[in-house]
DNA sequence: CTGTTAGCGCCTTCAA
DNA sequence: TTGAAGGCGCTAACAG
């Protein structure tokens, strides 16, 4: 397009290309009557501020980057869709870079994103390694990583150690005796729900068997589970620290045609569509609420108020269906 | 930080800022010598180009717009996310906008892409409606949208039509008598599967019966199914046109008791995980390959190379599993 | 091979 | 309430 810049229309108004900038900027030091003078020649001219151009002078971009895991995952596929609404209401647009859980990855895309001079940063990472705070802004969410050198951040997450513990509850409550974990690799996250899970059991924890899978993944937890029932060994109720796991190990079962629930029980964790669809009993979390109130803290910063540097941490709630 | 610009490499390599400029940008015209002293003072000062001003100055942000109606379909995911991978590659990010098949969002997130200057968009669009094409380059990915003016453009999809044609030659040789189809709302890619499975029966095809989804989702199909289900009505085979139709249609079956395969035969399209992870014979689109061709043309097209303005189709193939 | 120079479009003092 | 002018950091002629 035959680019308009402010200088046309400050030809066209008859004013300075100064008073323009105010007048967009609603800079005030200008009166009602040239306002309404350049609006309108704005609008005939159907001029629109060069983004780069205000982005090289205030150093501002209005970019947001979101990091996650792994985007084909529907709970971060969810996460980043609430923030990206929440934002473009704003003005705001998101980056989004997947991690795939890699620590080297995550530190390339932290610095692609400050090369663009991002506003600021959505971060999901915490993985077993310590990382650099960005630059930038940056609100960490769902996991708490291990941070390099500040102490304060604001943090946002679902409660995983209660969830986690309001799972062992329920399969202590449906009378269970030989209770389980399958959960994925050491994530925050991973390991918080394990942590609850075991806090809820009041005997010796050491006889709880606690099976690791690779990746959060279908595949991961169904093999691993087959081989397991290849050996013959398994127990009556598997708490499981995310919704695909469960369906792994939910189908494992089946093709042993070990009934649930009423041989094994099962838990899972996020409650994306796969577990209303499958009737697996799962621990909810509050996606678009944490996704609208990293979003928010995160403009709140960018606009210069104050924001309370802390963890703020969301109730998980059970919802039972068929297999719990 | 303290951005250490050009001006600051200049002084410190005691040659002119033209000359570090040329060097960064690899445009020749510089010894030997003089680019190792400039790369030695960049690497010591750790100097990252600002893309702002370089982008303020070429016009050129390396950013690629990719609009998508609904980020948290698995299939639409794993199409952004093969994009913006092999984009990274090349050093381009990708803002990711959601439509939610809606035509005014659409049009906001182009005036919004347009305003921030992206170098390109992947746009997946095919609604009723039809669109403008945006400014810059762009590639229509998934369907074939209603264009405006344009008759040459760049299209990247999974041939629809045969993929419906396959999975009503399927329902036909494993003897259906009264086959049907669910199917989503007028969207290229719905219309096309349509298409292509009742072109697949000779007879008369208006004896077919096409329920049709307000949304492509499990829900939607869920609750339509039940209803036809409590009018004492069925097939013996079904086409869904999307997976997570068919997810829907599945279990309102299963509900009733209605045995699959055996009582009703059913067929879905995408073949996403939770179509290996549930048995589903589908009709498996080649996402990758997809989404790799759309980002390397968009690389050809910003990189001044010859790209064949054309629509490029990838073959279907029928995946059975456990419903057909 | 290298340096000088002129902007890209915008915001923001400073002066009027 | 307004205008003039400088410069954000970079690239791309144009000279040498």
């Amino acid at each position: 397009m035959a680019s308009i810049s402010m200088k046309k229309v400050s030809e066209l108004s008859g004013v300075s290309i100064a008073t323009v900038s105010r007048v967009i900027n609603n800079n005030g030091r200008f009166s009602r009557a040239t306002r309404d003078n350049v609006v309108a020649v704005i609008k005939e001219l159907g001029y629109t501020p060069n983004f780069m151009a205000r982005a090289l002078r205030t150093n501002k971009t209005r970019n947001i980057g979101v990091i996650v895991p792994d985007i084909t995952n529907e709970f971060f596929a969810k996460l980043t869709l609430y923030i990206q609404q929440a934002l473009f209401e704003e003005n705001y647009s998101t980056i989004i870079y997947n991690t795939d859980e890699n620590k080297d990855l995550e530190e390339r895309h932290i610095q692609a994103l400050t090369a663009q001079s991002v506003s600021g940063i959505i971060f999901i990472s915490g993985g077993g390694y310590s990382v650099n705070i960005p630059e930038v802004p940056t609100i960490f969410l769902d996991r708490k990583p291990r941070l390099k050198d500040k102490n304060n951040y604001i943090q946002i997450r679902t409660d995983h150690f209660m969830g986690g513990y309001k799972a062992g509850e329920l399969l202590q409550k449906l009378g269970c005796k030989k209770p389980g974990i399958v959960k994925g690799p050491k994530i925050f996250s991973q390991q918080e729900r394990l942590r609850g899970f075991l806090a809820s059991f009041t005997g010796k924890k050491s006889d709880i068997p606690v099976v690791a899978v690779e990746k959060v993944d279908y595949d991961s937890a169904h093999n691993v589970l087959s081989q397991m029932l290849g050996r013959g060994l398994h127990g009556d109720g598997y708490f499981c620290t995310t919704d695909w796991i469960a369906m792994g190990v939910m189908h494992a079962l089946e093709e042993r045609k070990i009934k649930i629930p009423e041989q094994v029980k099962l838990v899972g964790f996020d409650d994306i569509s796969i577990a209303a669809c499958s009737g697996l009993t799962t621990i909810h979390q509050d996606i678009k609420g944490m996704a609208e109130t990293a979003a928010s803290f995160m403009l709140d910063i960018l606009n210069g108020r104050e924001v309370e540097e802390r963890e703020y941490v969301f109730d998980s709630v059970m919802v039972r269906r068929k297999t719990a």
